[in-house]
DNA sequence: CACATCAGTAAGTTGTGGCTTACCGTAAGC
DNA sequence: GCTTACGGTAAGCCACAACTTACTGATGTG
């Protein structure tokens, strides 16, 4: 489980619907944070942040070009999130599976 | 894409922390309310308001059983989000493949 | 029929997360 | 070297979301 605590801080960042919205725009095209900013409702200040929360979750990272910054998703924080979703799916069958079946037995029982 | 919006609810949310704690306690087994506050930091009426915010967000469903509510995770929303993660990914190394063609070909211009 | 257990809702408080404006640093162009 | 474009950080404000306690309503039990 050493995906965990990243998955736990990728969720965490996309709680904020603005962030959300920024890591959309990203995947359809890496961008600086001028041309972010243009089309959010929000300032280029707070576009910036939300950036920072972004990349400390390992979901996007940025190069610089001139002054100029291009940030892009990272594939790896998607990855860490995937995982985190897949193994909580499967125990969650299981999991389920298991709780049916106990139910079941506790019918007989009666 | 009509599983976005149901993501977009979902990510929003295991936001918060106790939520998230919540959905793994429920992953790995169903549980009643009273047995999820006992050994959650949070009063037990904060863990029904938490439930209640997970099940909108199609994360979690419950059974009745006598005055108990058994709760366990709804494999529809977390497949949900999965889509919505592939979907994301698999355009973000798209976008980021056109963009590196684009730098290349402004490299060789100069 | 009490009485206990379980759970949702109401009402009120408070910490904090997201926003703004202002400021500072850095790279590029004239 | 001066100016312009870009972007991160600081400081402060404020709405809201996550709590709490108190109450109400079911269901099961002696």
């Amino acid at each position: 489980m050493t995906y965990k605590s990243g998955a736990m801080e990728s969720l965490g960042a996309l709680g904020d619907p603005t962030r959300r919205e920024i890591f959309e725009r990203l995947a359809a095209q890496p961008s600086a944070v001028v041309d972010l900013a243009r089309g959010l409702p929000v300032s280029r200040p707070a576009v910036s942040q939300h950036l920072k929360v972004l990349k400390q979750a390992g979901l996007v990272r940025e190069i610089s070009q001139g002054t100029r910054r291009i940030y892009s998703l990272d594939p790896r924080g998607i990855g860490a999130m995937r995982r985190w979703l897949d193994s909580h799916w499967a125990s969650a069958l299981d999991a389920f599976k298991q709780f049916a079946d106990q139910q079941h037995e506790e019918e007989l029982d009666r």
